[in-house]
DNA sequence: AACGGTAATTTTTTT
DNA sequence: AATTACCGTT
């Protein structure tokens, strides 16, 4: 806990009048490493402090989870744990679903509405284009999710969007003109389906606040402040939720950087930040200029970049630290050299430095990029194949056997799920097959009913199927009937095992002896194991008397691979850029520099979106902190074919070369490599050559441009610097996956790249520390996650994870289900469930 | 209805 | 290259 003169006292100037500037609307402008986040802590802390605010009347959006769960502890170290756990924070859509349950009443939604994620979204329209007979190829998911997630940003709903020419006109051009019939179909199946999707969960909020005045009124009475990070990357809906919850008292503080808006793409309005003032006309503008993050050098090379876009706050974004070394710009003969260079280089810098494996991020584009990498490391004579972690990719809860599972728990909490209620009506098959399914879906759209409510009544809607399928439908009613029933008596957990269970879905897994069928059954008790943890999460918490299945599946299907903490072990980083918002290190690459790769292929069209990318450059070069590298190769395996028509990235052009060094493998890629006759020099041996200074952007163009003529005219010559000469390692491959420490699939992944004993036990309980008799056990997983409940009486004493040492007073029940009254030292008496709790006795 | 094969399509980034 | 979609066969 710290006094006031404290907090103030541990701010330069500029983020000391921004965080106690309190008097009106407040726009904090601030630049990459200016402390962005220590201002908003300290101005929440201060908001506690100084003014006395309560917790939960503060509202602070974020854009992750973890930067939400990271600023709470944060603020829990400066005014203490008890206040923070209550502050209002989370990302826009966290915050708003969960006010969404509890006023269902007037929203048309019932409080158990699922959340539909791109997936069951994109299938959803499928269906909806085959029901209305339109061609599947002209009028294809992914395009339509996001023409309607683009109209659901701008909070323009069906109705608007039928009457708006330009938007018929643009659909008419694209060879799309029903578009919005498919609208408004998707949007009666989303409610008949008691489903919203991500975008909904916005619009649904705004449409609340907008035409029930009592309710605006309550929660802006409510939050007394509001908060709101990154807001650059903030859309037109979220602008009008925040506008309508702040514009009676008026106490806002925004926080965002212009140059870091790169979520244009998904809707964001980089025009909320440019434009603050005249929402707030009485707005006042605070800048954090002053990077605390980088080198001179880098900082300058990133201004020098940005000065080619047009559209920005002006600002003047500079660095007290060292100078640094200059940029370094990485040239190589092929991506697989781009990525031994890289390594090289960075064991060198390693070594040199005496720094860490988590010293080093490998910044992409696109995830895809990351497979070079992971494979060059895994090379055993490189030796790093312990020391990556990638991030993004398929997550966890994409997985198949994964979707399933989760559509069980969907369909009990909601009946009405429709997307859930199709995936799983035939699986594991029960005989039930596409055509009754499609007689099922036709009947619930004449009669404008879910599918649940057909086969609960069938007759009632003469449904038109035999008297086998008919028992067949009943069979698969009441098992869903007897879940739901149980649901109001049982926890989560339990729960969540027996529909795992009774479903058939164990049964028809462990059928599986594959090695992926195994796999597929591991997947499922990490899930399990999630969910305990989850449901222990939540006991402990005091969150609920009972933790339900609802509350498990909304954190799940908003979460994120971003939500993932961690940093606790030392491996390079790789992500995209996107993912590496926010994150630094001391040293950055960033790959793959070229055109139609970054520049992305579908981004040079509009200069809004050119605009974009080199803001994403930005934002790369921005997080690192004394040495950033920007590699290109010039040959590259792209769409399973060798590209050789590789031009390096514009914006190398962009950033001045005096802030570079250019550094070449081999030393003479640029020079007339084709014409002379020597033996050359087998790359692979090439240590890299400073060989040159910068020598000025128009070389780039000309010099390269005519190289790759020539090898389109030539190669079985190129052929020689493409091909990979070394003898082929066979690493053995496994699936692309997102290493995620704290997700419930990091400890099998672990075990499956033979790693499992370096890996404590902890990680699968949530990031807990776990009993001696877990940790002995790798095999445990598919038992009990919490094994500590066997033997306590009443009388001993135990310590326990978060509460500390206590006494236990009182048990009740017996086995799985005995609950313990525990008196604890510093926390008061507590009601632990044994099955769940992590504790060790201590006498 | 289930399975296994071939063909087509894919890559931007994600709450 | 790899995943998915569709179509044919059993």
């Amino acid at each position: 806990m710290q006094t006031e003169q404290q907090l103030l006292n541990q701010l330069n100037d500029s983020q000391r009048e921004a965080v106690t500037y309190c008097d009106g609307p407040q726009l904090v402008i601030a630049g990459a490493g200016s402390g962005k986040t220590r201002v908003l802590t300290y101005k929440i802390a201060w908001l506690l402090q100084h003014y006395q605010l309560k917790p939960w009347s503060i509202l602070a959006l974020t854009f992750t989870n973890k930067a939400a769960k990271e600023m709470k502890s944060r603020i829990a170290g400066l005014v203490g744990e008890e206040s923070a756990r209550y502050l209002q924070m989370g990302t826009f859509h966290s915050v708003f679903a969960r006010i969404l349950r509890m006023e269902s009443q007037t929203t048309g939604y019932g409080s158990d509405f699922t959340i539909y994620d791109e997936a069951d979204s994109r299938s959803l329209l499928k269906n909806i284009v085959k029901s209305m007979g339109l061609d599947d190829k002209t009028y294809k998911p992914a395009a339509l999710h996001s023409a309607i997630s683009m109209a659901k940003n701008r909070l323009c709903m069906p109705d608007q969007y039928a009457a708006d020419g330009d938007l018929l006109q643009r659909d008419r051009h694209r060879n799309m003109p029903e578009t919005y019939k498919i609208y408004y179909a998707y949007q009666q199946r989303l409610r008949q389906a008691n489903a919203m999707d991500f975008d909904d969960l916005l619009v649904v909020t705004f449409q609340m606040l907008r035409d029930n005045e009592p309710l605006r009124r309550k929660y802006s009475e409510r939050f007394q402040y509001v908060l709101v990070d990154e807001y650059q990357d903030t859309n037109f809906a979220q602008q009008q939720i925040v506008t309508l919850l702040t514009k009676d008292n008026r106490r806002i503080c925004v926080v965002g950087d212009d140059y870091q808006s790169i979520y244009a793409f998904r809707g964001a309005k980089i025009d909320n930040i440019l434009n603050f003032n005249r929402i707030y006309e009485d707005a006042k503008l605070f800048k954090l200029e002053q990077n605390y993050r980088s080198t001179q050098q880098i900082v300058a090379a990133a201004n020098a970049l940005m000065k080619h876009n047009s559209q920005q706050i002006p600002k003047d974004v500079y660095s007290k630290n060292e100078e640094g070394e200059k940029i370094t710009i990485f040239e190589t003969i092929s991506d697989k050299r781009e990525a031994a260079m890289v390594c090289q280089e960075i064991k060198r810098i390693k070594n040199q430095e005496h720094g860490r494996w988590s010293d080093f991020a490998i910044l992409y584009r696109t995830n895809a990029q990351s497979r070079n990498f992971e494979e060059e490391m895994r090379k055993p004579e490189v030796g790093m194949g312990n020391s990556y972690r990638i991030y993004g990719g398929q997550s966890f809860y994409q997985r198949k056997e994964i979707k399933d599972v989760i559509a069980y728990f969907r369909l009990v909490v909601n009946p009405s799920d429709e997307e859930a209620f199709r995936r799983i009506i035939n699986y594991p098959t029960r005989g039930i097959g596409d055509t009754t399914l499609q007689k099922i879906i036709e009947a619930a759209q004449q009669h404008g009913v879910s599918l649940w409510e057909i086969i609960s009544h069938p007759a009632d809607y003469s449904l038109n199927v035999n008297k086998g399928t008919l028992g067949k439908l009943e069979l698969f009613r009441a098992l869903i009937a007897g879940f739901i029933e149980q649901s109001h008596t049982t926890d989560a957990y339990t729960l969540g095992t027996e529909i795992i269970e009774k479903s058939g879905i164990n049964a028809d897994l462990s059928s599986d002896h594959s090695i992926e069928g195994a796999n597929h059954m591991e997947n499922v008790d990490e899930l399990r194991a999630g969910l305990a943890s989850f449901v222990q999460a939540q006991q402990e918490d005091d969150q609920a008397e009972q933790t339900r299945l609802v509350d498990y599946l909304s954190t799940v299907s908003l979460m994120t691979d971003q939500d993932s903490d961690d940093d606790s072990d030392d491996k390079v980083t790789m992500m995209t850029i996107h993912a590496a918002k926010g994150l630094e290190f001391p040293t950055v690459f960033v790959v793959g520099m070229e055109e139609n790769i970054f520049p992305s292929m579908m981004s040079v069209g509009t200069p809004r979106e050119l605009e974009e990318e080199r803001r994403l450059l930005y934002v790369a070069i921005t997080r690192a902190e004394k040495h950033c590298y920007l590699s290109w190769a010039h040959t590259r395996w792209l769409f399973g074919k060798q590209d050789s028509f590789v031009n390096p990235s514009r914006f190398l052009n962009d950033i001045d070369s005096k802030y570079t060094n250019v550094r070449v493998e081999g030393g003479r890629l640029s020079g007339s490599r084709f014409d002379d006759d020597q033996p050359r020099r087998r790359p692979w041996d090439d240590d890299f050559e400073i060989n040159r200074p910068y020598t000025g952007a128009q070389t780039w163009g000309g010099e390269y441009r005519r190289m790759s003529g020539r090898m389109q005219n030539s190669r079985p010559v190129a052929g020689q610097f493409m091909a990979d000469p070394k003898p082929k390692q066979t690493v053995p491959r496994r699936p692309e996956q997102a290493v995620n420490p704290f997700s419930p699939s990091f400890e099998k992944q672990f075990r499956e790249s033979g790693r499992w004993k370096s890996v404590s036990r902890a990680m699968t309980n949530g990031g807990r520390a776990s009993t001696p008799q877990s940790a002995s056990s790798p095999s445990s997983t598919s038992q009990m996650p919490a094994a500590s409940s066997l033997s306590v009486k009443e009388g001993q004493v135990i310590e326990h994870q978060r509460f500390g040492r206590g006494t236990i007073v009182k048990i009740e029940g017996t086995g799985e289900n005995s609950k313990a009254t525990v008196d604890f030292d510093m926390s008061g008496t507590k009601q632990l469930l044994l099955k769940f709790a992590r504790f060790t006795v201590v006498e």
